[in-house]
DNA sequence: CTGAAAGCGCTTACAG
DNA sequence: CTGAAAGCGCTTACAG
C-alpha cells in the first residue's frame, strides 16, 4: 500500500505546483501542442511529482462522455461470449477504454429494461453488443440512437440493424459440410440449437445450402438446446441407425453426441463422422480430436471495437468487417466404412 | 429507436415540471423519506413524464464515488474466472452496481501498472480481486489502501492480505483423495500445475495431507501446467505404468489425462481412475462421466461482492466468507482391479 | 420539510 | 500562447 494524501491531488495543485492556471493544466492534458516547451515541461514535472490522475467523472461531466464503453452480451461462461468479451477489453485496453459489462440473458421485459438503465446511467462513450442472440437484441433495441452503438454478430444474428463486425459461419458451415461429402458420405445430418426459429442461424443455413449445391438428400434437421446432454438425447432419439456423418451447431452439441456414440457403442470416425463447430480449446483434447470450425471470436470482439470506433469519431456509417473461419481436421472425421460406393 | 430530445432532461427539468426546487428533486432521489408525499409525488410523475435518469457522473462528481465496481481478473475465457466474475456480475446488479472489467495476464511491471492505472481514473466504489494467481496480487498491490478492496481467492493464493471470501480447495482435494483411497488404491498420483511454487496450491496440499494423514505412499508431483494437452504429454511421459489412481489439479488437466490413457490404451476407469476439480459443465460429458470436486465459483462471487459491500459500508474488517466444495462420482473412478488385496 | 447557494474537478469559449 | 470565468448535473450543509 503506497500513502497517499487524504485528498488525491487535482488539477489545481499541479497549477499551484508549476506557476501556472489550470487552464494550462488542462491542455497541457488535452492538447499538448498549444502549450509553450516551457509551461508544458513544468507542468508535465508536477504531474509526475504529485502522481496527479485526472478525474473522468469530472471530465465525463463536461464532455458527457466517458471514456468508458459499455458492452451488453449473453451469460459470459459460454465460450463465443467470453472470447468475443476478451477481444473487445483487449482492443479497448489498447485504446485505453475501460469495458463495462451487463449480461442479458433471458427475454423479461422488467431484465431487459433495468440492465439497460444500468448501462446508460453511466456517461459512456460508446455501446458493444454481443448480438448472438435474441434478448441482446431486446436490449440494444432500447438504447437511444445518439448513443454510438456496434454490435458484434453472426450470420443472420444482426437483428438490430447497428453498424457491426461478423464472424461468417455460414461459410464455415459449407466448409464443414463440403468436407464430409467430400470424404464419400452420401449425406450429412445436422444437430441445431434454437431451431427452427424466425432468427434461422447462418450455419445451418450453411449447411443446408452446401447439401443443395451438391444433391446430396437432405435429411431432418434434428432440433436439441445449449446443453450438451440434451444434445446427447437428441442424438440417441432421433438420428437414424444409418447415418454416418453429423455436422453439429456447435463443439459442445458435437461432445454430447460424442458421447451419444460411445454410449450406443457406435465407433467414431469408424461408424459415424462427427464434426463440431466454433473449436474451443477442448475440441482438439476429446477422443478422438474434434474436427471442427474455427471461428475467430476474439478477432470478431476487436473488429467489433474498430466499428465502434469508427462510429464514435463520426465516421460515415462503417461497413461490416467480415471474419473468415477456417476448418481444422481431426480425428473425429474420416471416410464411410461402404466409402467405395459409386 | 426511441426519439428523445437533443439533451437528457437533467434535474433542474423535473424541478421545473414538478414546481419545487433541485435540492427537493435531489433529496427524492436520495433520501425520499424527508420529503412531504405531496411534492413527493409530484417529482416522481415529472420524473416518469420526463423520462428522466440521474447522471452518474455528476453524481460521482460530488460524492467522489460512483456506483460501479472494478474486477482485476486473470483470462476470463478460463472456466474459474469467467463463473466468479459471473456471481460478482449477477450481485452487482442485484445492487444497482455496474462492474467494470480489467484483465492482467502477465507478471509484466508496465502492463500491470497500466491496468491498474487505467481502474483507478475511475471513481469506483470499490474492487474486486479475483486472486487465483501473481499477477492480480501484483496489481492488487498498486491499489491504494483508501479504495474499499476484497478478493475472490482460494487456499493460499490470498497473498494480498486483503478482505476476501474463499473457496476451500484444500478440503476438496482431500474428499477427492479420500475417494480414492477408499475405493482400494493403494495409493494416488497427481499432477500439479505450477508446482512447485512460492504460493502452492490448497489442492496440491489437501492431496498431501489426505495421503499423509492415511499413511499412503507419497509419490513424486508430477508438474504440468494449464494445457490440457500438456497434461497429455505429462501423464504419457511421468505417470508410472503401476500407477491405478491420478487426481488432477483440475478437470482440463484430467481431460488431458483422459486423452493420454486412451492414446496408450488404458482403460478408464478399469485399469487407472482418474479425478479431476472443479466440475466444470463438460466434465459430465466426457466418456467416461468425470468424477471431480465441485466448486461453486459464482458462489466464490457473490460472496466477495458481500465482503466489498461490507468494506464499502465501513463495517468493522468482514470475516472472510468459506465456500465448501462437494465430491460428484462419475464414472472415471472405481476400484483397482486387484482391489481384494489386504 | 424546503430553498438558495456553494462546490465537486474538470473543459472551453472568450479575451487578451 | 495564456488566464479568468462560466458551467457540466448533481449533493449537501446552512438557514429558515
Amino acid at each position: 500500500m503506497v500513502e497517499r494524501p487524504p485528498r488525491a491531488p487535482g488539477i489545481a495543485d499541479v497549477a499551484r505546483m508549476a506557476g501556472v492556471s489550470v487552464a494550462t493544466v488542462s491542455r497541457v492534458l488535452n492538447d499538448p501542442g498549444v502549450v509553450s516547451e516551457r509551461r508544458r515541461t513544468a507542468v508535465q514535472d508536477a504531474i509526475v511529482r504529485l502522481g496527479y490522475r485526472p478525474n473522468e467523472a469530472a471530465r465525463a461531466l463536461k464532455s458527457g462522455r466517458q471514456k468508458m464503453i459499455g458492452v451488453i452480451t449473453g451469460n459470459t461462461t459460454r465460450y463465443g461470449f467470453a472470447s468475443v468479451l476478451r477481444g473487445i477489453e483487449e482492443a479497448a485496453r489498447e485504446g485505453d477504454f475501460l469495458v463495462t459489462i451487463t449480461v442479458v440473458e433471458n427475454g423479461d421485459p422488467d431484465h431487459v429494461r433495468s440492465a439497460v438503465e444500468l448501462v446508460l446511467s453511466q456517461p459512456l462513450s460508446g455501446i458493444i453488443g454481443i448480438e448472438f442472440d435474441e434478448f441482446v437484441t431486446a436490449a440494444l433495441a432500447r438504447i437511444p440512437a445518439t448513443m454510438p452503438t456496434a454490435t458484434a454478430a453472426m450470420v443472420g444474428t444482426n437483428r438490430s440493424g447497428l453498424p457491426y463486425a461478423w464472424l461468417d459461419d455460414e461459410l464455415g458451415a459449407r466448409l464443414a459440410t463440403e468436407h464430409l461429402l467430400a470424404l464419400g458420405h452420401r449425406t450429412v445430418h445436422h444437430l441445431a440449437v434454437d431451431y427452427p426459429n424466425d432468427i434461422g442461424h447462418g450455419r445451418t443455413y450453411g449447411y443446408l445450402a452446401e447439401l443443395a449445391a451438391r444433391d446430396a438428400p437432405v435429411p431432418p434437421v434434428v432440433a436439441t438446446d445449449w446443453a450438451p446432454m440434451s444434445a446427447r438425447a437428441a442424438a440417441i432419439e432421433h438420428l437414424p441407425d444409418d447415418a454416418t456423418a453429423v455436422f453439429c451447431f456447435n463443439d459442445e452439441v458435437a461432445m454430447g453426441v460424442l458421447r451419444a456414440m460411445a454410449d450406443q457403442g457406435r465407433a467414431v470416425p469408424g461408424d459415424v463422422s462427427v464434426v463440431g463447430f466454433d473449436d474451443m480449446p477442448l475440441a482438439e483434447v476429446w477422443t478422438p480430436g474434434l474436427t471442427t470450425v474455427r471461428m475467430d471470436f476474439a478477432g470478431l470482439g476487436r473488429a467489433a471495437f474498430e466499428v465502434l470506433r469508427a462510429t464514435m469519431a463520426g465516421a460515415p456509417p462503417p461497413t461490416a468487417r467480415a471474419i473468415r473461419p477456417s476448418l481444422v481436421v481431426r480425428g473425429s472425421s474420416g471416410a464411410p466404412r461402404a466409402a467405395a460406393r459409386p
